[in-house]
RNA sequence: GUGGGUGUAGCUCAGCUGGCAGAGCGCCGCGUUGUGGUCGCGGAUGUCGCGGGUUCAAGUCCCGUCACUCACCCCA
């Protein structure tokens, strides 16, 4: 087969990086389920009006087309989904009569973007979405509820401490109104930057970007770097002299935001007032999300309340969520050797196979071994037993099965250990039935 | 889309002012003739990204092109 260049953004792992993705996969959908969120698969593509109905024009997205479209045929129109919220804001909209509100749903799926890749970004990717989405009216507890959930499947990752930041776009837009600026968005996106060009920088792209005088800068400057583990962050905006009644709201739904979450869930959240996330949709607490220790990679789970990004002239479907960035974190978690896998295939156990006559009791062994749980699979080739063991120590198979007539034996090929065995009765410890996932020695180091 | 960097063995890379394509790791075999790993010995492996140019001679110099990568933009 011709060698096939790898192409930028499309990640593909390894077997063992696929056993990570597995299990963040596994961990993400067990949490949701815990917490009563009904999974949900919506098609690939939207129409490209549906897609980018917020005016969105400047999403790199991917459209679709036939091969053998003709030229006079009209464009389809139709794209691949960059995210999970908008292709869920229609699938509300399509099915509001049969569903039952407010409507819990987590939705795992591939999504496109046609951005330049870099480290934890990339083209194609995977996120794990959940969303809470009433109709008219979404009680506010929900916005602590999605911080809840998403901490509980971090936490229950082998990963380095992650924390949410949230902030609240109300409280950001009152204040940004409040000290006079012209064009809240911008200045947004220059706070946004403060992590990347510097205090300074951002106080001169709100003067000349922004419009905001030389001491409005600084206001929103000495607002942006407010950041607490609790709900003192209030105060700290108060004495900064503005005045907004929107940026009150925000403020009060922020501190509800902070201290339920680290109530349920403590040190999961913090307030940080420079989080802008999604300068489209939000209108109400944003969530961010830092690995300890690799913030450069980004947020690796976003989201944020949207009050109207489902509306049908009639009613209004106002909702929030969250999603992780599955793809990103495995990348980092790879990228960075963050974890170990203690092999590379499901198999707990590599039966050994005496001679090619003989395959057939080993194959019967393997399917005793499979009936009571135990993955296994039986030696590609008759080779000598070194080779054969060989075989399964490369792979990280922690157990080879010797059938014979004279009795079975099953070696633990990590300590050498070689007992008597039953395929009936014969188990692994717990602990090598499976694959496994653990924090390597580096991410221990660290402190 | 804009700007920088890099393309040599499966992987990581060396290869000077142009002169027989290399190392380490990995892989295969043997020592050890049906129980791996360590050790020793031996072995195989290349479209030097691609195309053109200069030259007696190009991995090396020149032009073009593609890919990858980093940053900007933006984001999981």
């Amino acid at each position: 087969m011709a060698r096939s260049s790898k192409l930028s953004g499309f990640p593909e792992w390894l077997p063992a990086g696929q056993v990570v993705e597995q299990l963040v996969l596994d961990t993400a959908r067990r949490v949701f389920e815990l917490h009563g969120f009904a999974g949900l698969e919506t098609r690939s593509v939207e129409p490209l009006e549906t897609m980018l109905r917020k005016g969105e024009i400047d999403k790199e997205v991917y459209v679709l087309r036939r091969l053998h479209a003709a030229q006079s045929e009209a464009d389809p129109g139709l794209g691949l989904h960059f995210d999970l919220t908008v292709p869920f804001a229609r699938y509300v909209l399509e099915h509001a009569g049969q569903l039952e509100f407010p409507f819990r749903r987590y939705q795992i799926q591939k999504v496109w973007r046609g951005e330049r890749p870099q480290e934890g970004r990339f083209r194609e990717f995977t996120q794990a979405d959940i969303d809470v989405v009433g109709r008219d009216a979404l009680s506010f507890h929900h916005e602590v509820e999605m911080a809840v959930v998403m901490s509980s499947v971090l936490a229950d990752l082998p990963i380095p401490p992650a924390v949410i930041q949230v902030n609240n776009r109300k409280l950001a837009e009152g204040f940004y109104r409040g000290v006079g600026a012209p064009d809240a968005a911008s200045v947004l996106r220059a706070i946004d930057k403060l992590d990347k060009i510097g205090a300074e920088g951002v106080a001169r792209l709100l003067e000349t970007d922004a419009g905001l005088s030389a001491s409005a800068a600084e206001t929103c400057l000495r607002m942006a770097s407010i950041r607490t583990v609790d709900d003192s962050f209030a105060d700290a905006v108060m004495s900064l002299g503005v005045a907004d009644p929107m940026m009150d709201e925000g403020v009060a739904e922020l501190a509800a935001v902070v201290t339920g979450a680290n109530a349920r869930r403590p040190g999961s959240v913090v307030a940080d007032l420079r989080i802008a996330r999604g300068l489209d949709y939000y209108t109400g607490t944003v969530y961010e999300t830092q690995l300890v220790g690799h913030e450069s990679v980004g947020s690796i789970a976003s989201g944020g309340r949207y009050d109207s990004l489902a509306s049908d002239g009639r009613q209004t479907y106002p909702g929030v969520g969250i999603s992780l960035g599955v793809t990103r974190l495995v990348s980092i978690l790879l990228g960075r050797d963050l974890v170990e896998v203690s092999r590379s295939v499901p198999s707990a156990v590599l039966v050994a196979v005496v001679d090619e006559d003989a395959r057939a009791d080993s194959e019967i062994v393997a399917s005793r071994l499979r009936a009571r749980g135990i993955p296994c699979e039986v030696a590609p080739a008759a080779d000598k037993f070194g080779k054969q063991i060989r075989h399964a120590d490369r792979r990280g198979i922690p157990f080879v099965w010797f059938p014979d007539v004279a009795g079975d034996t099953v070696k633990d090929i990590r300590t050498g250990d070689q007992v008597s065995a039953e395929a009936d009765s014969w188990s692994p410890h717990i602990s090598d039935l499976h694959p496994t996932v653990t924090p390597s020695s580096s991410q221990e180091a660290r402190p």
